[in-house]
DNA sequence: AAGTTACGTCAGTCTTGTTGACATTCCAAG
DNA sequence: CTTGGAATGTCAACAAGACTGACGTAACTT
């Protein structure tokens, strides 16, 4: 309220144990900032595919995480994605439709749609996943090994609770 | 093209010398993946806020960057945001209309508008920055210092070229 | 038989982005 | 001084992608 609440909740003089770490809000605007630019790039090269064939960055996530998951059910998908069905539904219809993804009634449970990609499907993921892939090796090879241990750490720490399972939980489906 | 198209563009075996990083596809959607889901982590706190108030993350964005470049004229903001005038200029007439941000003719040039946070655009940025740098700096902490000079290297490395000159550029305004 | 779950769909709304066209203002160069 | 171009703003139309709410159907569970 007062004019020096970002003052306000900086932590007192690191204490002489285990040093809590001292961080100032420009080291973190700093973090914010380069999170957000950070995030433009990842997602540039994907998107300059995408727009050339009428795909938005909602099919690639679909595609991506259909690929990961080979034959996960929709509800699934919605709670990995964090989305309504009627918004993910519009795009998997369309994903269908032309032919990118087969969805196929559950065996054992009937009511549930097991989604797979078809070769077209990963055809195209992969073409989007290379040219993302392209970036991130090539900032983890700018920035060292070390480097990349240290942001896969931090971006974990950023995560929500739940997702922070979900992610753990994705294997690599050739594995 | 082929179906080991994902394993072709693997690098040879390391050099001898200074390794070249020998990242498998795997590590790299694990990076990917991380990167998504964090990016969600990371908007989640303002975003509640914003929600409340019948604003969103266009609202934020502009708040965060004319509190950071206090007098940036629109075209510069433009520039960093990376979308249009006229898209920019709903959020902004908005923000205006409401008294969070002033625009000021310029005195050299009149033609260019000056962008200023007024104390109630000032009280809201903070409060949406807090809530976002209360998250990062959980994650720093958690990860610790080494982590987090990672975490920005290759967030750097990650970003175009043009945006990371505009993110060098950015400075403290109460440096 | 009744209730719940999984999924799909229709209809309507909102935010945020896009193009294209056009007006205004003003600086600067001829 | 006139003209061209730059910076800004505004109107209109549109699209992607998110949302809510309501409804229907099939299938599983109790």
């Amino acid at each position: 309220m007062t004019d020096r609440s970002s003052l306000r909740d900086q932590p007192p003089a690191p204490s002489g144990g285990e040093a809590l770490l001292f961080l100032t809000d420009e080291q973190l605007r700093k973090g914010i900032e380069a999170m957000f630019f950070a995030y433009r790039g990842f997602t540039a090269d994907p998107d300059r595919i995408l727009a050339e064939l009428d795909y938005g960055r909602a099919h690639h996530r679909a595609l991506h995480f259909i690929n990961r998951m080979p034959g996960t059910t929709v509800s699934n998908l919605l709670a990995i994605l964090g989305v309504t069905k009627q918004s993910l539904n519009r795009v998997l219809r369309a994903l269908i439709a032309e032919g990118l993804v087969e969805s196929r009634i559950g065996r054992t449970d009937r009511r549930e749609r097991h989604l797979h990609l078809t070769p077209a499907g990963a055809t195209l993921e992969r073409r989007l996943s290379q040219a993302q892939r392209a970036r991130m090796r090539a900032a983890y090879r700018a920035a060292g090994p070390d480097a990349v241990a240290g942001f896969r750490q931090v971006l974990e720490a950023m995560m929500d609770d739940e997702i922070r399972h979900q992610y753990h939980a994705l294997r690599d489906p050739r594995g």
